[in-house]
DNA sequence: AACTTCATTTCAATCGTTTGCGTAAACCTT
DNA sequence: AAGGTTTACGCAAACGATTGAAATGAAGTT
């Protein structure tokens, strides 16, 4: 029971040089048909498997794409994963995945690492604390393939997937002033990522342009995906002389945060208040009344990164053109918006 | 800007040879202090990093653990895989995520394809599909580490961290029991799976031990993952003659298809139908009335996990003896089994 | 002056695979 | 029969790093 089967033990064993064995493995012209039958044969017999690393260093390709996300536990990743690995699969890549954890710190020695561990590139959404993006330079610099997905560094010219934010953002509270609503809260996330600044952008342009007043006390700063805190801040909201009649929250745990403090000071939704999220998570069908939102793929996401990223690969040199490609959303309604 | 730095440039740069600065790199005492300085001067310089492909073919060696997971959409895999990121990361290991999207094929080659690029073992909840495995079995015998988790193969002495499933079953039941319910039905998975089976089995002993009958119409195959076909299920146990005044379903998704159809019937839960589920998904306690479920650490599993594999990696030899490790469960009371 | 001893460095093989180049033997040519 | 092709294979270097063994040279000993 040899742990690993080589092409030497292979060469050694029909009395040939390693070179002609793995020339005929590959069905290469020079070999003759008898020493390529037993050359086969053998390999098959004996279960030979290439040695990948052997591969990798010899070729400078290791055939993996490295991965990172912010979080595992995060509906939307959870989907990108499976759209990238659909792809990368496919074309016979495997893929490394790292979870920032939201720290920028990690982040960095998650790059390092990958790197260090010579992936072929890169696909990555960045940390809500990253600010510095030397370690992403150096990586472009070295002519590494690097693909932003969602949460993209504006700063460096590379391929890009993400979706259109501002005009999600803005549709979310275009639906809510279509239904009549006039006082509409917003709950954003960090606005150093660019996909919360976005949102926000595309709130305060939906209140222009339907001559609503921004009221300053309506928009607030309501973490990441944490729900006691939104339902919390929505709390505070409800304090206020005059409470706002719609919540459009960056997303549908905070979402949901704001429908549970509504529901607990017994205010009607959607008539009293309505409430849109966004992303679609899993849940938003299943709550009471159902959450409103705006529904974005991440598998389509997922899929698009890998194939930008095996384009780079395939066709990347100096005059290499890096693209940004925008997948569509779509508006949601439920019974947080809408009465059924 | 080298795309790349090797200790070759550095020896080169330094007209020393590239042993040389190989052990001065590594601090070793035949080097003087002289050269010690300057070469590690100079990797600083250069951003020297070795390259670890060449470092893994040297000790065959590749500091990376493959993991395959049925799917990646899913709470409680989610959970796992950060667990077992938590341990491996400190230890300066790698991850390679497969999910097997429950596919028996898919599997196969996932496993084939880790082996060969060289994991140190592999981390495996195996697919509901799986019935032949030796696959599994080869790794085995070539002595490549295997830990499974929550999903395992009884039939190989491997490591393996689970929860107990039985207990938890039984648990689950006797809790609707213990609120006066007598007709419990079961919605099961796969009962080739084990954690399916021991759930079943677990609901049959609760049923045993406190004198209730079983009635077979009450315990039906309800899928994975699904929700549509589960609340099917339930309104055709709802069509019955008699119907069930508790359900106890295999996990949290199933439950909530179950409660669903309750609720359309518009028959009361908890009181005239109680509820509960599997896993403690995060949406149960978002739903109305929360889903009573079972909660299971998936962290600590994947900790647990890796520790075993890390544990095996050094202490595994000829007499080395696996072990199981049980992580305990948790019943969690909300409102679909009591009333607030 | 010849011999040890020691510190420091280089040589060469190794991990498994690929590949440009060289070459022996066999097979045509005319 | 001498030269030219073709066929089928082997040699050796390479990818980057490590490591046992050999080499170098200076200092110390007798």
């Amino acid at each position: 029971m040899s742990i690993q089967v080589t092409i030497k033990d292979i060469a050694r064993e029909l009395e040939i040089s390693p070179s002609t064995v793995s020339r005929a493995l590959k069905d290469h012209p020079d070999i003759s048909p008898k020493t390529k039958k037993a050359v086969n044969d053998l390999a098959e017999k004996l279960h030979y498997q290439p040695n990948s690393i052997a591969l990798s260093l010899r070729k400078s390709k290791t055939d993996t794409i490295g991965i990172i996300i912010p979080e595992f536990v995060h509906f939307f990743f959870s989907t990108v994963i499976s759209g990238i690995e659909d792809v990368a699969y496919e074309k016979g890549y495997n893929v490394i995945i790292s979870q920032s954890n939201e720290s920028y710190e990690r982040e960095v020695s998650d790059t390092r690492s990958m790197a260090s561990h010579r992936v072929d590139g890169l696909l990555v959404s960045v940390s809500k604390e990253t600010e510095d993006i030397s370690h992403f330079k150096e990586l472009v610099e070295r002519g590494i393939p690097l693909v932003f997905f969602d949460r993209i560094c504006p700063e460096l010219n590379t391929n890009r997937v993400i979706i259109d934010d501002f005009e999600a953002g803005f549709k979310a509270v275009e639906h809510l002033i279509s239904t009549g609503k006039r006082k509409i809260a917003h709950l954003y996330g960090d606005l150093n990522l660019l996909i919360c600044k976005n949102r926000y952008d595309g709130y305060r342009a939906a209140l222009d342009k339907y001559g609503l007043p921004f009221n300053e006390k309506f928009a607030s700063y309501a973490g990441m995906l944490e729900l006691e805190p939104a339902k919390e801040l929505m709390h505070r909201l409800l304090d206020l002389p005059e409470i706002p009649d719609g919540v459009f929250a960056h997303n549908d745990v905070v979402a949901y945060g704001a429908m549970l403090a509504i529901k607990e000071r017994g205010i009607k939704i959607p008539d009293e208040c309505a409430v849109i999220g966004f992303s679609d998570w899993q849940f938003s069908s299943f709550v009471e009344p159902g959450l409103s939102t705006i529904s974005q793929s991440g598998f389509e996401m997922g899929q698009e990164a890998a194939r930008l990223f095996l384009d780079q690969l395939e066709n990347g040199g100096e005059n290499y053109v890096p693209q940004t490609k925008v997948i569509p959303t779509r508006l949601v309604v439920r019974g947080s918006t809408v009465k059924i």
